[in-house]
Parts: C-alpha cells; sequence; structure tokens
DNA sequence: CTTGACCTTATACCTACATACAGGGTTTAC
DNA sequence: GTAAACCCTGTATGTAGGTATAAGGTCAAG
C-alpha cells in the first residue's frame, strides 16, 4: 500500500525529480525505504504534493508552501504561535482573494463593454488591481 | 509632469533595471525620450507597474500579466477573439479565488481547533485544497 | 540470464525573473 | 569645474524552481 516514487509523480503529476528536489528543500518528509534503498512513500503524499503544486500557482513560494505544511505538523504544540501564523497566512489569502475579485471585475467590465459595443470608456483592468 | 526612469522606480518601488527589463519584455511600452536619450515615462506607468508586481503575487508569470495588459490595448479592435481571451483570464481567476477560499477555511479551521483547545482533529489544510 | 523499466546519488544544466557591473555620458549642487 | 547622483547600453551574475545526465544498482518478463 506504499509507492515508488515513480508511482507518486505519476498520480501528482510531476516529475520524479521535483520530488527528490521537495525532499531536500523539506517539503516533503524523507520516506521509509525499502532494503534495497528505494523510498515508499504512504499513500497521502499525493495529497500533499498536488496541494504543493495548487498553492504554488496561488503565488506562494516553496518557502511560503512549507510554513503552510508545518502549521499542521505542530498541531498542538506551541499553539499560540502557531495560531499567530495561521492567521497572518489568512490575512495574506484575503488580500489576495481581494485583488482576484477586482481584476476579475475589471474584465467583467471590458467583456460588457466588449458585448455592448458601447465605445470603450476608460479600461479599467489597471486600475482594478491599484492599491 | 513626466517620469525619468529613478522616479518611476521609486513610486512603483521596484528596481531600475526591472523596468529596463520589462521594456525588452514587453511588459512596458519604449516611452519617449528626451534630446539626451533619458527615458520619459507618463504618469500612468506607475500604476502599470504596480498592476505588474501585484498579477505576480496572485501567481501570473509576466507572460500572462502581458496577456492581460494586452487585453486593454486592443479594446476594439477583434473583439471576440478579446472577449475570449478576457473570459478565459475570468475564469482562471475564479478558480484560484476558489482555491485562495478553500485555503482559508482550512486555516480558519485551525485556528478554531486551537480556539477551542479541542483535540486536534484531522488538520484540514491539505485536504482543503485538493480538486 | 539478459533486456527494459524501474530505482539510487551526484552533478550539471535550464528557464524565469530579475539584479549587478563595466564603461561611459549628463545634470545638479557647491 | 568637479563631485555626487543621475542616465545610457551591454553583458555578466544571482535566485528560485526545477530538469537532465552520468554512472550504477534492482527487478520482472520472456
Amino acid at each position: 500500500m506504499t509507492l515508488t516514487i515513480g508511482n507518486l509523480a505519476d498520480q501528482a503529476a510531476v516529475n520524479v525529480q521535483t520530488l527528490r528536489y521537495y525532499e531536500r528543500r523539506g517539503l516533503l518528509p524523507a520516506p521509509p525505504r525499502t532494503d534495497n534503498g528505494y523510498r515508499q512513500y504512504p499513500p497521502d503524499s499525493v495529497a500533499r504534493v498536488r496541494f504543493i503544486k495548487r498553492a504554488q500557482l496561488l503565488g506562494f513560494s516553496l518557502k511560503e508552501i512549507a510554513e503552510l505544511l508545518d502549521l499542521r505538523v505542530h498541531p498542538r504544540r506551541s499553539c499560540s504561535e502557531m495560531r499567530r501564523k495561521a492567521e497572518a497566512k489568512r490575512a495574506e489569502i484575503d488580500r489576495k482573494i481581494r485583488s482576484l475579485r477586482d481584476l476579475r471585475a475589471a474584465l467583467d467590465d471590458l467583456i460588457e463593454a466588449c458585448d455592448s459595443n458601447t465605445p470603450t470608456k476608460e479600461c479599467p483592468i489597471i486600475e482594478g488591481l491599484e492599491e
């Protein structure tokens, strides 16, 4: 019921070398090995790797993703510290969501202007992402 | 009422070389020059550069950002084409927003678990970002 | 019992996105 | 009129995040 590195790579849609790279970077814990030295990943590694890839698409660096994953690793220890970090991450996520909503609204305006054949007024895309 | 490259760099909080790099990459239009060859940026370049940096934080590559900015440049020409692109970008943004909301909910659970001193059940951070 | 598809480590290379440096001209402040 | 603080181009270097390659061990199928 464990996965070889090749299995994991297939299921998570990443390269085998990427997984070894993540291990070196501390994003994936070093898994147990078989006698011959092969890595044996538990099945939930698939979710972990997919999480990493998704978080990257959202603009988090590998370092930030490692921090997110660490929140999970120490669930009861140094709770106030963890809470502080989780709240900081949440605030950052809220900022990203707001920015994306602004950008989305700008695109909506653009699409609508296109639809309605109205003379294109000031394009709002850039303004939509101003502070 | 125009800006030197140094002014623009200050106001947009980026490096001077970064601006020249963006020009080469086509993210900033080549501005007019003074007699001595200095770049003269219009004031709205500040917004444009800030837009680029913000979009980067949201996980867009410079190539994607260039595409977003191009939507704006051709506001009336090839409307259906532009509309198609704008809708594709919007769908992508919606996906990102959904992912961020999931991640946010997961952090909320984590924070709450911490608050309530309940035994930490399965941490939801990773599950929150699964497909 | 060997061929092909795996696995190992170590090291080199690649792309995106900058950032620095060399070598030189310009402008402003004293 | 010269020193500091700008600007220019061109080229080199740096960091993040992989990706490939070399040199070799392992395993399952025919």
